[in-house]
DNA sequence: AAATTATTTAATCATTTGATTAAAGTCGAT
DNA sequence: ATCGACTTTAATCAAATGATTAAATAATTT
């Protein structure tokens, strides 16, 4: 019995079914998944679904807190970061976050998606994006190209990053480009990106 | 009775059924999607559904392959077209697209999550993608910056055009920017995303 | 060890959902 | 007006789904 199978024989009950949800829910969605869906990824009875989370919804919503987060939050701290140049930050965030994408990726369209089908849901939890967009990276870009609004350069940034993951499955599903080219492609933008964002704000 | 309602009158049943079918699947996703959903935007019995279609899932193929046609097929003419340079074929999708996702701001979601959730589904119908990915636009990418995948360029431009359709509702549920100010925004796109893209090419 | 509490199990329930059915209604041809 | 084909209706069905239940088992407390 190795490390691993150690700590997954440790995990608890909630916590093998939090984690069976994260795996069906980001794949299938809120809708198109049934707790029997869970249970079975978590290999666990039904009913503990409901003994441990209540119901389906209140399971989602723990999920769903941290997906969002991850997306909108994770970048949070750097964007924030008084400390440092706005060459910087744009560096750090492309390659931690398409790492952190690398690693997850179909968080966004996951997040976006569910957001998109309940906007008014999930307004409180995402509060944060305003914080990203109060930030100092967005005040920095502001300062750099006067005359444009800071966010059309924020959403620049933000969807060079996170697109090709969302448009990811099309090319896999057409076998327009093998995975392992894809995914080449995504770990060259870690430098690519920071080198269009700059030409943007020369 | 004026000729808007003239047309409306003059609907078939199975018309009726499939603009609702528009309308709900691309607001609600496949599987959120009731049938009687459908048949209450229609205003019709919802049995009609299985008389017209045989299924729901049948109505939804019709309704998806309309819809990635739409979302992929509608630059492939402009992207194929030998005739004009690639700094003409830049600034014609970026208005025409833009303006097509304006009318239709739920479309890439809607598609992009479906395929997500259904991949080898709609492999057949994103054939054409291969079509656009080796279109006369991404060769006189590949010509102007010899040294970078064209796909990445591809990638910006798409996502360019196409990520802050995905982010709108993001904006608006947690009112961080106006509906107003953000479509605003979204036109001003139609002439900064060229000006972005050339400056890449340069 | 016994009692109490917590967890798990398998069956069952109540509601929902896509689909079917049979009858009624409409339309066009004769 | 009648007939046949097509369309529509409202009820019903069969299966699926989230949730509940009661009993059994395991863990903890006394």
């Amino acid at each position: 019995m190795n490390e691993q199978e150690k700590a997954e024989v440790n995990l608890s009950t909630e916590e093998k079914f939090k984690e069976a949800a994260r795996i069906v829910f980001t794949k299938k969605g809120y809708a198109a998944t049934k707790t029997r869906d869970i249970a079975e990824q978590a290999g666990l009875n039904l009913a503990l679904l409901n003994y441990y989370f209540r119901s389906k919804e209140k399971l989602f919503e723990i999920i769903m807190i941290e997906k969002v987060q991850q997306l909108f939050a994770f970048i949070s701290p750097a964007l924030n970061d008084t400390n440092t140049s706005l060459e910087e930050k744009i560096d750090w965030v492309a390659v931690n976050y398409i790492e952190m994408l690398t690693k997850n990726p179909d968080l966004p369209i996951f997040v976006l998606s569910e957001i998109r089908t309940n906007p008014e849901r999930f307004a409180k939890i995402i509060q944060l994006n305003t914080f990203v967009l109060k930030s100092h990276f967005v005040k920095q870009l502001a300062e750099r190209k006067p005359g444009i609004n800071p966010v059309q350069l924020f959403l620049n940034f933000l969807g060079m990053l996170i697109f090709p993951f969302i448009a990811k499955p099309v090319f896999h599903s057409t076998s327009a480009m093998s995975d392992d080219m894809f995914n080449q492609l995504l770990e060259d933008r870690k430098t690519l990106v920071p080198k269009w964002m700059k030409l943007m704000l020369e």
